[in-house]
DNA sequence: TTGACTTATATGTCTAGACATATAATCGTG
DNA sequence: CACGATTATATGTCTAGACATATAAGTCAA
C-alpha cells in the first residue's frame, strides 16, 4: 500500500492541521462537544506561528465543524440535520445548461371559470377565473417533459393577456411574478395512453411526477403537474449541508 | 430612526469588506463573471492590509461567492437558480412523524475492498475498504422503502465498528458524521422481480427511486440508493422562496 | 447563598512585511 | 503562424508581533 503518506507531501501546513482536525472529529476520536487543543497548544505541536493554526480554525468554523467561544476554547459541533436544496431552475435553463437546445410547445390553453376540480387543485373556495394550460418542453427536439399546469387569474390576472404560445408560463411567472412560498410533491407513475403519446414513451414505462403548487402570501398563484419520462431524466439537487 | 447608521458600529474591518463585496453581488450589481477589485485595491481603498482583504475574500470563496484564480482575479460566481429546501429526515423520523411504527430490517452487510463499481459509485480512485449495505425500512409493518448503501471506510473508518444490525445506516451516519455537501439524483424505475418482492408490489409497478452521495469537503462518506414502491410514497419538500 | 466586581485567558482582529506558486501575457524562434 | 520559453503579477501561505474583547472563573461583600 502506498498510501498513507500523511506527513509527507501536505499541500500547506494551515491545510494540514485542518485536515487532522477533521479526521479526529470524523472518526469519532473527538466527539461533539469535546473541546480542541486551544491554540496556543496547536501552535507548540505544529511549531508554527498563532495565525496559521487560526485560519484553519476559522475555516472549520465557517464550515459549523466547531464552534467557538471566547475564553472558553473550540468545540466539536453536533452533526447537523439534513435538508437538501433541490435546484428547479425554469425549464428553459435546465435543458440549455445540459449543452441541448430547448422546444417548447403550447398544447393546450384555455380561459374558464374554476370548475369544483380547479378549486381542489388551487385550494380556493371562490370561482374565479383560471388559465388551464398543457405544454410539452423538449430537448434536441426529444420529449422532455410535459406540463400540465392551472393559473388562478385573481392572483395573477396579467396571466390573462400573456403569450404562451411562445413562452412557457413557468418562464412568464418566475419573471413576472414573485413568489413567497411553495411545495413540491415527487411521485412515480406509469404511462398511460394519453402520457406515453405526449412523451413518446411505451405505455407502462416509469414516470417521473413532480407536483408543484406555488403561492404569494397564502394565495395561491399556480398549480403545475410535470411528468419527466423516468429512465431518462434525473433530477439533480446539490447542496450544501450545514 | 436610530438604524441605519451604515458607517458607525461597524463589527470590524474585514466583515465590513465582505458584506461590502456581498451586497454588490446579491444586488446584481457585479454580475455572475465580473472581476472583483485587486487586493491590492481593496487594501488602497480601505486602507488597511493585504491580509485583511485577504480574509475577507477568502470567506467568500469558501462560501462559494466567489472565485479565485492566481494571476486572473477573483470572479463572482453563478449565483443559484431557483431552489427548493427538500427535507429529508432520516427514515425513522419520517415514518414515526406520519403517525405509523417504524420497522428495520438488515437484509446483507459486507465489508470489503472497494471493487472496480463501488470506486466508480464513490467517486474514489484508491481501492480503501468499504460497507456495502442492503435493508428494508417499513411502516406498520408494510414496506417502505429498500436500501442500497455504500459507506467508504476511508473516510468514516468507525462504521466499521457500528451494529448496523439494530441502527439503520442512515441515522447511525447522521448521528456520527457531519457532512458539508450532497447530491441528490431523482428518478423512476419499473419494479423488477427482486424490488418488486423487497417491496412487496407488483413486478412492474412505479417506483421511486433517490440516489444520494454525501461528501465531507470533497470526500466521500456514502452513496445510497432509495426505492420507494411510487404510487404510495410522496415526497414533499416545502419551502420558502424570494 | 447570592449577587456584584475583578481578573485571567482564549479567541478576534490587524499589521507590515516575506517568499512561494500558478498562470496570463509577452517575447522569441522555427 | 504555431509553439515553447520567459516574465510579470495576483493570489496563497506564513511570521512575529500587537491590542481588543468576550467571558469563565475567582473574589468578596451583603
Amino acid at each position: 500500500m502506498s498510501l498513507a503518506t500523511d506527513t509527507a507531501d501536505q499541500p500547506t501546513l494551515y491545510k494540514r492541521i485542518r485536515a487532522d482536525i477533521e479526521k479526529r472529529i470524523l472518526t469519532g476520536e473527538w466527539p461533539p462537544g469535546h473541546r480542541i487543543p486551544f491554540e496556543h497548544e496547536l501552535v507548540a505541536r505544529y511549531g508554527c506561528s498563532r495565525m496559521t493554526v487560526n485560519k484553519a480554525l476559522s475555516e472549520l468554523a465557517q464550515a459549523d465543524l466547531i464552534e467557538r467561544r471566547r475564553r472558553a476554547g473550540s468545540f466539536v459541533r453536533r452533526p447537523q440535520h439534513q435538508s437538501a436544496v433541490l435546484k428547479i431552475a425554469d425549464m428553459r435553463a435546465e435543458i440549455t445548461s445540459l449543452g441541448r437546445s430547448y422546444g417548447y410547445e403550447l398544447m393546450h390553453r384555455k380561459l374558464r371559470t374554476a370548475t369544483a376540480a380547479d378549486r381542489q387543485r388551487l385550494g380556493v373556495k371562490k370561482a374565479g377565473k383560471v388559465i388551464a394550460i398543457a405544454c410539452r418542453h423538449s430537448a434536441d427536439s426529444v420529449p422532455f417533459a410535459v406540463e400540465d399546469r392551472l393559473i388562478d387569474l385573481s392572483s395573477v390576472p396579467d396571466a390573462a393577456n400573456a403569450d404562451f404560445s411562445c413562452e412557457p408560463p413557468g418562464s412568464w411567472l418566475l419573471h413576472h411574478v414573485p413568489w413567497t412560498e411553495a411545495e413540491h410533491t415527487i411521485s412515480a407513475i406509469v404511462a398511460d395512453d394519453r402520457t406515453a403519446e405526449a412523451l413518446d414513451i411505451a405505455v407502462g414505462a416509469p414516470c417521473l411526477v413532480i407536483d408543484r403548487y406555488t403561492w404569494r402570501s397564502a394565495r395561491t398563484i399556480t398549480a403545475v403537474r410535470l411528468l419527466y419520462p423516468g429512465d431518462s431524466h434525473r433530477l439533480v439537487a446539490r447542496f450544501k449541508g450545514g
